[in-house]
RNA sequence: GCCCUGGUAGUGUAGCGGCCUAUCAUGAAGCCCUGUCGAGGCUUCGACACGGAUUCAAAUUCCGUCCAGGGCGCCA
């Protein structure tokens, strides 16, 4: 290798040295008679000085100044210099090169570069091109600083991970990308199978099954950097495919795998930051969470907590209120207190926040406001004054205080509260930066009994152990949450070993013995030879990298991510497929707008 | 499937019925310049997403389409 040192190395301390340095001219700046450059690769950027008053013998200046006057921006050269001080009072203090530049004697262009569709320095933050040009042209974006600390952030973090979970006996062990489709949880991506056409292959969702499969085959302590694979609708935090951090662990209880997460973070804490990661991480019960924050993955770095007023309200003649306690429904109060909300909300805000709370799935938004230590707003008139002292008391509403009161169903009052309290913190700017903030969730339930059709939900998922008699009117689930900043980072379980068990859960969710024995008989055969009692989790490396970054995206942590619709501008992904690969396969598209479908008719019911 | 926001030179923007032959910056091309560091100076080039409608007049208003982002549904 002719380079002898990275864009981002030489110190003052390599003064004199004859070094070769190759890389990309980020930006270059002629004076006429000298030239700099600004040489740049992932380590740095190292200003290289073309000076023709200043060569050593046996130069020929102008040999090298018609190879430099080739050179444009991006294009990637390999510069012969030596290590000099920069001249007095010209010292970059911002770059850490900035103390040194390299002469040059000798260069070469080694490759050319078209003219880039953005500009690639990083001075240019908040005015980004489109997210559709960065990513049609994401090898060029990845070039910014900004991108590559992404990068490196990720690379040591997952080796951070690496190196605890082997320290404490995890074997890294591969499992399937190609498995079997499932008819439970999200949409499989399928993989058509050309030895036996008509049959395919899904990519995994995760690898639960595999990972469980492993502890019955006695690995006893498991994890894997594990690519899954959703084919669902994307948001800023989920793509078609992504990373987790998946573990399983033998023999223990859930105490035991929080424990080890809990020691994971701390460790990869420690080697990003050099900083101790307070541990044990608090844990809140699912019941509080929603009931405290209207979420299951309240950010709790602020307070607006909601205060249940269901019994304080109950005799109130406020026929709206009535009607939802009828119904087994809840009341709720926020209280926005004056010094955080006074007068920023004034009569306009609560309007549009009434608006916002339809919009998120609430019947409505009643407020107060407490003035002259009255609680005061269009409704008092329903409410007795002992009612109003009442709400005011259990509310702490002080002078100035504004009151949100939601109503209604448990779950989707909650949640709906709990969309509202988060923007109420946005836009009163309650929200911190730069501080993290772990925590479990737990003593979820089982299962969710749809609404609407009164069918039984797995919580989780199917293969949570339940926590008491499924026949009890509540069934627990021992799984839990790792949440940090309102995000879920992963969700983790014990799971259930006993094979008995496992049917049960299935017929409770609906499945009938046929169908278990299709979609998962392999799966409870697996566990009636001999599996331990075990649990695991999975945590989200994007979402985690994306996080600590303070990323908006995790598009922003991933080198290659899809768009929106789950198209990849890089390589036009997913595209069209040559005819006789289909024809291989034995498939044929319903999507050509010219198909013929005449000579397949007969076949099939459909259509 | 639905809702919201947006689409102006290569890039980022201003303009939001007539002051538009469309602003500014950056970029690119050319010239000048010996200490800059997003160098600087001068000259030139380059755009209203697409299709309809309203109007004397549309970048601007309306309708449709496409594209992008955020969200709902969905994500066991």
């Amino acid at each position: 290798m002719r380079r002898t040192n990275t864009c981002g190395e030489l110190r003052i301390s390599d003064l004199g040295k004859k070094v070769c340095l190759q890389g990309w001219v980020r930006f270059s700046r002629d004076h006429g008679g000298v030239q700099f450059i600004d040489l740049a690769d992932r380590y740095g950027i190292t200003q290289v000085v073309f000076d023709p008053q200043d060569l050593p013998e046996g130069c020929d200046a102008k040999q090298l100044a018609d190879v430099i006057n080739t050179f444009t921006r991006e294009c990637v050269i390999s510069i012969d210099g030596i290590v000099r001080n920069r001249v007095e009072g010209t010292e970059d203090a911002r770059n850490p090169t900035g103390q040194i530049e390299v002469l040059i004697t000798g260069a070469e262009l080694l490759n050319t570069c078209a003219i880039p569709p953005f500009e690639i320095g990083d001075q240019k933050e908040g005015v980004l091109p489109n997210e559709d040009t960065r990513l049609k042209y994401r090898y060029l974006d990845l070039r910014r600083t900004e991108m590559i600390q992404a990068m490196v952030f990720r690379s040591k973090l997952v080796h951070l991970a690496r190196q605890y979970l082997e320290q404490n006996g995890f074997l890294e062990i591969e499992t399937p990308i190609l498995g079997r489709s499932t008819p439970e949880g999200a949409r499989d991506y399928i993989v058509p199978s050309r030895v036996h056409p008509g049959t395919f292959y899904a990519l995994p969702q995760s690898p639960q099954q595999f990972k469980q499969m492993l502890m019955v085959a006695s690995m006893d302590r498991y994890y894997q950097v594990a690519r899954c694979f959703r084919d669902e609708d994307s948001r800023k935090d989920r793509q078609p495919e992504f990373t987790q951090l998946d573990l399983e662990m033998s023999f223990v209880d859930m105490k035991d795998i929080q424990d080890m997460m809990e020691g994971l973070m701390a460790y990869i804490w420690k080697g990003l930051y050099g900083q101790e990661l307070k541990t044990p991480f608090p844990h809140i019960a699912y019941r509080d969470a929603m009931e405290r924050f209207g979420s299951d993955k309240p950010d709790m770095r602020y307070g607006l907590e909601f205060v249940k007023l269901t019994e304080v309200v109950k005799d109130a003649p406020y026929k709206i209120f009535q009607n939802i306690l009828a119904n087994n429904g809840i009341v709720a109060g926020i209280n926005l207190k004056a010094d955080i909300a006074g007068d920023k909300v004034g009569r306009n805000d609560v309007d549009r926040y009434i608006a916002y709370a339809k919009k998120v799935g609430l019947g409505g938004l009643t407020w107060m406001r407490c003035v002259n230590g009255q609680l005061e707003s269009n409704i008092v008139k329903y409410f007795t004054p002992e009612i109003l002292e009442n709400i005011k008391k259990t509310m702490g509403a002080e002078e100035g205080d504004l009151l949100f009161i939601i109503a209604g169903p448990w779950k989707s009052t909650y949640e709906g509260g709990g969309f509202l309290r988060k923007k109420i913190a946005e836009d009163l700017g309650l929200v911190p930066e730069n501080e993290f903030q772990f925590f479990w969730m737990d003593q979820c339930p089982m299962f969710e009994i749809d609404p609407v059709s009164g069918k039984y939900d797995a919580f989780h998922h199917p293969f949570v152990l339940p926590e008491n008699d499924l026949d009890d009117d509540y069934v627990g689930g021992a799984c839990f949450d790792l949440c940090l900043n309102g995000n879920e980072l992963g969700s983790g379980s014990l799971r259930i070993h006993n094979a008995q068990k496992q049917i049960e859960v299935f017929h409770k969710l609906g499945l009938d013995d046929e169908r278990i024995e299709r979609n998962f008989g392999y799966f409870v055969e697996m566990l009636s030879y001999g599996a331990p009692p075990h649990g695991g989790i999975a945590i989200g490396i994007d979402r985690i990298c994306a996080i600590l970054l303070n990323k908006d995206s995790i598009r922003d942590v991933i080198a290659f991510p899809k768009n929106k619709r789950a198209v990849s501008l890089l390589d036009g992904s997913p595209s069209k497929v040559d005819d006789d690969k289909l024809e291989e396969l034995q498939i044929i598209s319903l999507a050509g707008e010219d198909l013929d479908l005449s000579e397949y008719e007969d076949s099939g019911s459909e259509e």
